[in-house]
RNA sequence: GUGGGUGUAGCUCAGUGGUAGAGCACUGGAUUGUGGCUCCAGGUGUCGCGGGUUCAAUUCCCGUCACUCACCCCA
């Protein structure tokens, strides 16, 4: 192969890019209803955001980003996620003053070097929420039930919502020395990994996959235990909000996220069956009310998720899409193929979509790619049928045909479409 | 970044130290202009890439790249 593609990058053709408008249609739809709107944000940003927002010791930062460097220093770097951009977007155009609540979406590639498997690319697309100024629960409670609603509606039934609470700094800042104290006596009960993380990082033990880390930390103080004032109020406001909707949740008091912007709630929807394997988490998020001020903004309370189209598109049913109707011309003969060219334009000009095979094949060859492509009527225009000015119009599921005068096309061709069914899938 | 698996036709895969096959798909014909079945015919490959051993390598050896799964991490 003379070029390969860059790895972890994918091209998306046209045979599955039907199932992407389906999904991104349906989240935009979903989303819409709770009066988000869409920002697009620039796929580069300068390198710093990223890192004072996401956080310099966190794997993305360290390790994972697509930078590169300009001229006079400037350093670049692809987004690897959505959050940041928002919220310099957010700074930069000063929405704070012109409207106290703010709900955004976006949708759109994001890029992370990493070792590239199923579910998880170097180019992959996520979508995701942002709102900006609401400080209570019930906007928590709102956002995962509308997630809940959105996997239902594009078929993924089987997902389960995790929840936690990380508190404030200050009790993040407790929290941490307590389990470091708890955790260091037991050092050599863990994994040299999370070893490593005991002084660095130590809430990001409790996640760990590894059964030695695992069995250490089920005896771990909970930091929901530790929540107090407004922490534990928000908390609970949240547990009754979600009780109140019925939106069923798992509290995980070992749920922790890679990114260090993260305060108070933290979520994710996991996958519960398919064959997503390690990488089953459809959707991330939580609360990160001192990012913007972090970033030189106002204090402004926010909460946001991120969810991985490919892993969706994995978890979601195969559902065969519904194609839009639309007919085959099989012209015969060059004078008929010029009569074919004009009759195509008539009957898009209509709004019918027809696929014109003007190769010069055989007329049965054309009939059976027209059957391939699962087309509903085929025209088909040899020199009699131009002679006489008709066409011959065989619906191709109910193997007859009618002949139509070429004045009465477009009309006529655009009912059948609307009343043929399509052919039958493998018949 | 670490470890395992796999690279042969467009796809799924077989196979051999003497430069390669099947099924599906595709094209044509049987049916001078009427389709999904059937039958017949046809074409395609730098056997991932580079090097080594050999009279001879797609096959054996080494390296490398890609893909893939898992770890890690995350969506």
């Amino acid at each position: 192969m003379q070029y390969a593609p860059v790895k972890g990058m994918n091209d998306i053709l046209p045979d599955e890019i039907d199932r992407w408008y389906r999904l991104e249609s349906a989240f935009r739809r979903v989303v819409s209803r709770y009066r988000y709107g869409e920002v697009r944000t620039p796929l580069l940003e300068h390198t710093e955001l990223f890192v004072r927002s996401i956080g310099e010791t966190t794997d993305v930062v360290e390790k994972e980003m697509f930078t590169f460097a300009r001229p006079k220093g400037e350093s670049l770097t692809m987004r690897p996620e959505g959050t940041a951009g928002a919220a310099r977007a957010y700074l930069t155009n000063k929405v704070q003053s012109r409207e106290p609540l703010t709900r955004w979406y976006y949708l759109g590639p994001m890029f992370r070097a990493e070792q590239p498997q199923r579910g998880r690319y170097r180019q992959f697309h996520q979508a995701g929420c942002e709102v900006y100024g609401d400080l209570g629960p019930l906007v928590d409670a709102e956002m995962l039930d509308m997630l809940v609603t959105f996997f239902h509606e594009v078929g993924v039934f089987d997902v389960e919502v995790c929840i936690n609470s990380i508190g404030g700094e200050a009790a993040r800042a407790r929290y941490r020395s307590a389990l470091t104290e708890f955790l260091r006596p037991r050092a050599q009960e863990l994994s040299e990994h999370a070893r490593s993380r005991l002084e660095t990082n130590p809430l990001r033990v409790l996640d760990s996959k590894d059964a030695r880390d695992r069995a250490a930390v089920t005896e771990a103080p909970s930091i929901l235990e530790m929540l107090e004032g407004e922490d534990r109020q928000h908390w609970e406001g949240l547990l009754t909000a979600l009780d109140a909707l019925g939106t069923p949740y798992l509290v995980r008091p070992g749920l922790v996220r890679g990114l260090d912007y993260y305060s108070r709630t933290l979520f994710e929807l996991n996958a519960t069956s398919g064959e997503l394997g390690a990488q089953n988490t459809l959707c991330g998020g939580g609360r990160y009310d001192g990012m913007v001020k972090s970033l030189g903004g106002p204090d402004t309370p926010a909460i946001g998720f991120a969810m991985g189209l490919e892993r969706i598109l994995l978890a979601a049913a195969a559902v065969p899409a519904a194609k839009t109707p639309f007919c085959v011309l099989a012209p015969l003969g060059r004078s008929a193929q010029l009569t074919a060219l004009a009759v195509a334009r008539d009957l898009r000009a209509a709004g019918i979509a027809v696929d014109l095979d003007g190769r010069g094949n055989s007329l049965k060859s054309m009939l059976r790619r027209a059957d391939a492509l699962r087309a509903r009527l085929c025209l088909v225009i040899g020199d009699s049928e131009v002679a006489r000015a008709v066409v011959q119009v065989k619906d191709l599921a109910g193997h007859s045909a009618a002949e139509v005068a070429l004045g009465d096309l477009p009309g006529r061709i655009g009912e059948l479409l609307a009343t043929t069914p399509s052919p039958p899938e493998g018949a």
